[in-house]
RNA sequence: GGGUGAUUAGCUCAUUUGGCUAGAGCGCGUCAUUGACGUUGACGAGGUGAGAGGUUCGAAUCCUCUAUCGCCCACCA
């Protein structure tokens, strides 16, 4: 025998990766109908962790799969400079070497990160190879390759030339340890208990003080201003008036603004504009001063000179002692309040006032909420089309600027003599340009990574200008997690149709978490997390892949289910062995047959396998790769493995071994490419060199005889009612079959006897023992009478079970409503099985009268 | 605070627009076996579908309420 007893994946899957690479099969035919998907990219510096190996196979199980349907398939790879993501890497790294970012120039930053992302790139693609990713790897895009930039870049000067891009004074999210601003979903919300400190301001206009409650005391020495609702009896008469701020003595007005709680504190809000968004949006609506306080490091500056250069909690700390010396403290409070985080080292996000690039989204997310409600896109699940279509509907203009080096340079340059004359350039490799006889500073900031990855599809395809890869723009299907909805899947939406004018793909599928195996979301933190190259390493990609998508379905969170992965593997094996079976009987064999069924049994295992392809069909074209692997699962170690292969070895047929081998590879091999595409190489009739099973054509029908197949599924009804029936009788006796007129099972007595485990199926003209009744044959098990007797409890058991379902049957066919309103056929069935029943009952019957 | 998902066998999960006796894998029990496979085979046990009510001939599925858990969003100082 060529195959070894168990199949051990690990000895064969990396040759058979790289046989399929060497073969050029994962490169588009360029033949057929597109199927085009292009992947996230994963980052760079980054090791897949257990959420891609799901990510991945969701998609390479469809690029196998019309691949083999002979669709013209691009499975489109990317690598994700991950801005930010890589550069809190890149920067760990430098503090440990004890430099920091301000010992280089943005030159050599961009170069040093380059080189480290380079040395960490080639893990994360051996891994995608590892899981038997079928991507296209020489269409490979990297997000800082020169097309990329060129395209973000025209991207920007059109966003520019259409007045959509504009650069500003905003509060902006910042993280004062990263020093770079965030977009808003980017910032992590977390309820946390605090105090809540009430302030009393002196009123100047007259006698007495108005209280204002605040978490943040340290921002009064930015306050410009006190607001209460207009219509607040107590405050009514103050509005229009000004206090006097404790500790600087400044003057600020107080004003009237809807957005005031009553209920809320003392209903007296402070208004720090600078540092605090609702206070920013009330400033601008009062046309108040706005005073920075709070610098890039989250220290104080423009304040009195014992306040300047402390942090905000020392400075908190000596605002409150100040307060309380000067006795307008009036109380403090615990309170919950949720207060935002950088997403990545978990510190304060600080509001500030910042110069930053924004996009006006508002134009853009109108023209893809109109393609959205058109139904231009298809959602899996469909809930999530009104999800994004919300989001974009409140979206407020994205800050698209980064202040660190790593990443795509913003290519906009600023007079040196006016800080308000900006023009688009994409020269961003000088740090200073001359137009015109004016000289123009560079900008430093970075694009968000978003802007770029936002533009992914018609990137990678070379859409834009009609290159090898344009036809599979817009892409047929979009797969990845559910918590990239917003931040990925609809800016690709709104990019793609402001650039391209159209959708970026037809169907969205989004995946859920994978948790862990008890349910929880799995972090490093608390160590429960599961490498993906490990379960590899353990069960094999197959059983990996096949455990990972059982039972799952789309936008789910769900835990890693170990118990799916060892089925996966056990399936593997037994797809091995049946091969390793089938193999050893037929030996060397030349040619691949047309299948020309003979027993019964041929008939009907063409049948299930037509069945299979069927189902599995619907099921993918419906994207439920849980139920498609299930129906291909059972046909194989089911139909084939527990009965077609029995059936064959009492009366063998090498075509149709052949026939049946191939066809449970095909079915399983977008599944399980791995095992498949292994034993497919070892099998005399694909010796050709270029006969290659990921390339080979996905089943279609075979002819066979239906009334055959049907007498076959008699057959095993007999069968299991043998096996269940003996399996309840004492002892572990072999024992005969016994028939009279019976000519399906006189023409199958071998056949039965060997499926059934039985001594010998002989024809008798007078009937003895025990009567397979359930099966409706004429057909009796040889048993003594003392046997007999004691198997009588569970006739009588059986015989009660019918008569309740009888009972029940024709309850429902005596309710006129049910015979009238349920449809035709349902009632039919219903007719069916009650005389199915009552057939038995009299069979059964008479069985216990023998007894008696 | 708003939205959204979940609750089905011991565990992890299915059950496509309401319709056969609610399925699978793992686990569990009994038995088997000398050559395809113990990563096996045969047989089996195990579910009043979170709870209560409603609609319907018919509900795990639709509606209402309750309970518990999760996720996302959110400026209450």
């Amino acid at each position: 025998m060529k195959l070894a007893k168990t199949y051990t994946p690990n000895d064969y899957e990396p040759s058979i990766y790289a046989l399929w690479e060497q073969s050029g099969a994962f490169a588009p035919s360029g033949q057929g109908e597109p199927f085009s998907m292009v992947m996230p990219p994963p980052n760079a510096n980054a090791n897949l962790h257990i959420g891609h190996a799901l990510d991945m196979n969701l998609k390479d199980i469809l690029a196998r799969y019309y691949r083999m349907r002979g669709r013209d398939v691009a499975l489109i790879p990317g690598a994700d400079h991950a801005g930010f993501e890589t550069w809190v890497v890149y920067e760990k790294h430098l503090q440990k070497e004890g430099k920091s970012r301000f010992d280089f120039t943005r030159e050599q930053l961009y170069s040093q990160v380059w080189k480290f992302v380079e040395d960490r790139r080639g893990d994360m693609e051996l891994q995608l190879r590892a899981l038997g990713t079928s991507a296209s790897w020489d269409d490979l895009v990297f997000t800082l390759d020169k097309k990329v930039i060129d395209t973000v870049y025209g991207t920007f000067k059109q966003l520019w030339d259409d007045g959509l891009i504009y650069r500003g004074e905003r509060i902006v999210n910042y993280c004062t340890v990263h020093q770079t601003s965030f977009a808003d979903i980017e910032v992590e919300h977390q309820t946390e208990k605090s105090k809540i400190w009430q302030i009393a301001y002196p009123t100047l206009d007259s006698i007495g003080e108005i209280v204002v409650a605040t978490t943040r005391p340290e921002t009064m020495l930015g306050d410009t201003a006190v607001a209460v609702h207009p219509d607040d009896e107590r405050y009514k008469k103050l509005i229009g008036t000004r206090v006097q701020l404790p500790l600087t003595g400044r003057e600020v007005p107080i004003i009237a603004d809807e957005y005031v709680d009553r209920e809320f504190g003392t209903g007296a809000v402070k208004i720090t504009p600078a540092h605090d968004p609702n206070d920013y949006a009330m400033a601008e609506r009062h046309d108040l001063e706005i005073r920075n306080i709070i610098d890039h490091e989250g220290k104080l500056v423009n304040v009195p000179t014992h306040y300047e250069g402390l942090d905000i909690k020392a400075a908190r700390k000596k605002v409150l002692a100040a307060l309380k010396a000067e006795e307008a403290l009036r109380g403090e409070a615990d309170i919950e309040h949720a207060v935002g985080h950088c997403y990545k080292c978990g510190s304060v996000i600080e509001p500030l006032m910042m110069q930053q690039w924004f996009i006006k989204v508002q134009p853009l997310a109108e023209a893809a909420i109109a393609r959205l409600e058109a139904g231009e896109i298809e959602f899996q699940p469909a809930s999530k089309a009104k999800e994004v279509i919300n989001y974009l509907g409140q979206l407020k203009d994205w800050n698209i600027s980064r202040q660190i080096p790593w990443g795509i340079p913003i290519p906009a340059f600023v007079n040196v003599n006016d800080p308000t004359d900006w023009i688009y350039d994409t020269r961003v490799d000088e740090a200073t340009i001359v137009v015109d006889g004016t000289t123009y500073k560079r900008e430093e900031d970075t694009f968000d990574t978003w802007f770029s990855s936002g533009q992914w599809p018609y990137i990678v395809t070379d859409a834009l200008d009609q290159g090898k890869l344009s036809r599979f723009f817009p892409s047929d299907f979009m797969e990845t997690g559910s918590d990239l909805l917003r931040q990925w899947v609809s800016r690709m939406i709104m990019l793609s149709v402001y650039r391209t004018g159209q959708v970026p793909f037809r169907t969205v599928y989004m995946h859920g978490m994978v948790n862990d195996e008890h349910n929880q979301k799995m972090s490093k933190s608390k160590g429960n997390v599961i490498n993906p190259m490990d379960v590899v390493t353990e069960y094999g990609s197959d059983a990996l892949r096949m455990g990972i998508i059982a039972g799952r379905s789309p936008a789910q969170s769900q835990a890693f289910n170990t118990g799916a992965v060892v089925a996966g593997r056990n399936f593997c094996n037994k797809l091995w062995n049946m091969a390793r079976f089938i193999e050893g009987t037929v030996g060397t064999y030349q040619h691949t047959p047309k299948p020309e069924p003979r027993t019964l049994a041929d008939h009907w295992i063409i049948r299930q396998l037509n069945r299979a392809r069927t189902t599995i069909d619907d099921h993918l074209e419906g994207y439920r790769y849980a139920e498609a692997a299930e129906a291909m699962y059972h046909a194989v170690w089911d139909d084939v493995a527990d009965w077609y292969l029995e059936a064959n070895k009492a009366d063998p047929s090498n075509d149709m071994l052949v026939y049946v081998l191939d066809t449970c590879l095909k079915l399983t091999h977008p599944f399980a490419p791995f095992v498949t595409e292994t034993i497919w190489q070892t099998l005399s009739w694909h010796e050709d060199i270029n006969d290659l099973l990921i390339s080979a054509t996905w089943p279609t029908d075979v002819d066979y005889n239906d009334i055959a197949a049907a007498e076959f599924s008699r057959l095993k009804q007999l069968v299991s009612e043998t096996r269940f029936v003996a399996g309840d009788l004492p002892g572990n006796d072999r024992y005969t079959m016994l028939y009279m007129d019976d000519t399906l099972v006189h023409d199958n007595r071998q056949l039965i006897a060997h499926l059934a485990r039985l001594k010998s199926v002989e024809k008798v003209d007078q009937a003895r023992g025990l009567r397979l009744a359930s099966s409706g044959r004429d057909a009796w098990l040889d048993i003594s009478d003392e046997t007999l007797y004691e198997h009588q409890s569970n006739l009588e058991q059986r015989l009660a079970d019918v008569r309740a379902s009888i009972t029940q049957l024709q309850g429902r066919l005596d309710n006129d409503s049910y015979v009238n309103k349920a449809p035709e056929k349902l009632v039919a069935e219903t007719r069916q099985q009650l005389s199915d029943n009552q057939a038995l009952e009299q069979r059964l019957v008479r069985e216990l009268d023998v007894l008696s």
